[in-house]
RNA sequence: GGUGGGGUGGCCGAGAGGCGAGGCAACGGCCUGCAAAGCCGUGUACACGGGUUCGAAUCCCGUUCCCACCUCCA
C-alpha cells in the first residue's frame, strides 16, 4: 500500500508525495511557552514524533521544525504577575516542555526555532502583505499592522467557513480594523509594556502578533513550499487559517499537507488550563513509568479524541508488560551473552496500516498477536519461530519508539556497579531457593520469595529455572 | 447560527457492505509444588427507528445524544 495521510485542507485522505523526492519537511507547531505542559501538549509532539519515525522508517530523510512561541499576551501577562522578567518565565517553560518531551522519547526536532529570533523575518513578510494590499496599518494610531482578510478571497478554506457565517466574537474590539475578523501581524508598543518586549519596525516600535512567527519561520527553513503542516486540532482555527492566509497571499504556495492531532480529554471533556481540568506529564510520570505512558498516549488514533480516566494508565501498563515479558524471554534465549545484533523485520500487516494514516492501534494489533506467536513458539521450544516473532517485535516496537529493551527506557535502576551487585546478591538467593524446591520444602522456597517480592524483586520459576526482575 | 468529528461488547479502541482487529478486565481449562508469566477457550458489540440489499456496525432517510472549533488554547 502507499503512503497516505489524512490532510486537513481538503478533509480527504490523500496518497502522500513529497515535494523533494527521498525528503520529507515537515513543520508543527510547538507550544507557547506559558505555563507547564499538559498531557494534551505531549500527546501533540507524540503523534508527530510517531509520523517522523515513520517517514524515517519508511526510508525518507526528515526536516522536522517545531516552534516555540516564546513571546505573547499571557507570557507578559504571567510574567508582570510573578514579578520576574518574561524571558526568564518563557525559557523556564521552554525547559519543562523539554523535559516532558524527553522523558517519554520524543525525538529532538531537526531545528527548534524561538520567534523573537525572528522578528527581521516577520517585518519582511509584513512588508510584502502590505505591498500587496493585504496587510494595512491599524487606521488608529496604536502602531499595530492588521492583516485584511476581505482582501484574500480564500480566507477560511482550511477550515471550510465562509467569513459571513462565523459568529461574530462577542468582545471583539475592533481598534483600528477594517473588519472584526482582521488579525494582528504587529502589536504596537504600550505604555508600561517591558521595554525587552520591544522591537522597532518600520510601522513603530511594538512586537509580533500570534500567527506571523509560524509563518516566517517555516518559510526561513523549510521555504515557501514544503510537505506537512502540523498541530493540535484546536490550532486549525484561527492559527493556522490565518498562517495559511497570510502566507499564501505573500504569494507562498505553503503546505502540501495539513495534519492535526486529536484532542485528549480527562473523563469526556477537553483538557484545558481554563477548565482547571489537566494532568500534566510529571503527575502521569508518577503514576507510570515512561515507556507506559508513551504506550498509553499513542495507542490511540492520532486523530481521534483520547479520553484519559484513572487506570487507563494501568492498562496500560498490562499490555506494555506483555511486549515487555516476551522480548526479554527472548531475548534470554537467542541471544544468551546480551550481546546481541539483529536484523528487525516489520510484518506487511504491520506496515500497511502504518501506511494508511498512521493506523497504530492497528499496528499494534500486529504487534500483539506476533507477541503470541512468540510467546507459543517460547512454550513449544522452537527457536526459529522465537526468533522470527523477535526480530518483528523489534522491529515494530522501534518504528513506533516503544521497544522495551532500549536503553532510554533503564531509567531509575541504578547503577551498573549497582545492578552488578544486586545480581549475585538475588542470585545467592534464587540458589538457595533452588536447593529448597529440589528439597520440596516448599515452605523455605515461599519465605525466599516473598522476602524478595518484599524487596521489589519478582521471581518467576520455569522449566530453565528461576529469573528475577525488578518490579517498579 | 456556521464548520467538523463522534456514539462499537464490562472498559479502552480499530474497522467501514459478507470473514468476531487488538488490548485490559471477567470466567473456565491447560501448565505450575503453589504462584507469576504464558497458551487455549467463553461474549450473539456496533445510539434509536425506518429503508436499500441475497447480505448492513458499515450505504440511504429520519430521530436522539455527545465532543471540538468559530475568542487564548496541542
Amino acid at each position: 500500500m502507499t503512503l497516505r495521510f489524512y490532510d486537513s485542507a481538503t478533509a480527504a485522505v490523500r496518497d502522500f508525495t513529497p515535494l523533494r523526492e527521498g525528503r520529507v519537511s515537515l513543520y508543527y507547531c510547538g507550544a507557547t511557552v506559558q505555563g507547564e505542559p499538559h498531557i494534551g501538549h505531549v500527546r501533540s509532539a507524540l503523534a508527530f514524533d510517531q509520523l517522523t519515525r515513520w517517514l524515517q522508517t519508511t526510508g525518507y530523510e526528515v526536516t522536522v521544525v517545531r516552534n516555540v512561541t516564546d513571546i505573547d499576551d499571557k507570557i507578559l501577562v504571567k510574567a508582570a504577575e510573578n514579578g520576574e522578567p518574561w524571558w526568564a518565565l518563557a525559557y523556564r517553560f521552554e525547559q519543562a516542555f523539554e523535559d516532558a518531551y524527553d522523558a517519554l522519547g520524543i525525538l529532538k526536532p531537526t531545528y527548534e526555532p524561538r520567534a523573537t529570533g525572528h522578528i527581521p523575518e516577520m517585518h519582511a513578510l509584513i512588508a510584502r502583505l502590505i505591498e500587496r494590499g493585504h496587510a494595512y496599518p491599524a487606521l488608529d494610531d496604536s502602531g499595530d499592522v492588521y492583516f485584511d482578510v476581505r482582501s484574500w478571497a480564500k480566507y477560511g478554506s482550511l477550515t471550510h467557513q465562509n467569513i459571513d457565517d462565523m459568529q461574530a466574537a462577542p468582545d471583539a474590539d475592533p481598534r483600528g480594523k477594517r473588519d472584526s475578523r482582521d488579525f494582528a501581524l504587529w502589536k504596537g508598543y504600550k505604555d508600561g509594556e517591558p521595554e525587552t518586549a520591544r522591537w522597532e519596525s518600520p510601522w513603530g516600535a511594538g512586537r509580533p502578533g500570534w500567527h506571523l512567527e509560524c509563518s516566517a519561520m517555516v518559510t526561513k527553513y523549510l521555504g515557501t513550499e514544503f510537505d506537512i503542516h502540523g498541530g493540535g486540532l484546536d490550532l486549525r482555527f484561527p492559527h493556522h487559517e490565518n498562517e495559511m492566509a497570510q502566507s499564501q497571499a505573500a504569494g507562498h504556495g505553503f503546505a502540501s499537507f495539513w495534519m492535526h492531532n486529536g484532542m485528549v480529554t480527562y473523563e469526556g471533556e477537553k483538557m484545558s488550563k481554563s477548565i482547571g481540568n489537566t494532568i500534566n506529564p510529571r503527575e502521569m510520570l508518577e503514576l507510570a513509568r515512561p515507556l507506559v505512558v508513551r504506550y498509553y498516549l499513542g495507542q490511540a488514533h492520532y486523530r481521534s479524541v483520547l479520553d484519559y480516566r484513572p487506570g487507563s494508565l494501568t492498562e496500560a501498563a498490562a499490555a506494555v508488560e506483555r511486549i515487555e515479558t516476551f522480548a526479554k524471554a527472548a531475548l534470554g534465549l537467542l541471544f544468551p551473552g546480551n550481546d546481541f545484533g539483529y536484523i528487525a523485520t516489520r510484518p506487511d500487516a504491520f506496515r500497511s496500516a502504518m501506511d494508511d494514516d498512521l493506523n497504530i492501534p492497528a499496528a499494534l494489533a500486529v504487534l500483539h498477536e506476533t507477541v503470541r506467536a512468540g510467546n507459543t513458539a517460547l512454550a513449544a521450544g522452537d527457536a526459529d519461530a522465537v526468533q522470527d516473532a523477535f526480530l518483528a517485535v523489534m522491529g515494530m516496537t522501534e518504528a513506533l519508539g516503544i521497544n522495551p529493551l532500549d536503553a532510554q527506557w533503564r531509567q531509575g535502576s541504578g547503577s551498573a556497579a549497582e545492578l552488578g551487585a544486586l545480581d549475585v546478591l538475588v542470585a545467592a538467593q534464587l540458589e538457595a531457593r533452588a536447593r529448597a524446591r529440589a528439597e520440596k520444602n516448599w515452605a523455605e522456597s515461599d519465605r525466599i520469595r516473598d522476602l524478595l517480592a518484599e524487596a521489589g524483586v519478582e521471581v518467576a520459576d520455569s522449566a530453565t529455572g528461576s529469573t528475577w526482575s525488578l518490579k517498579r
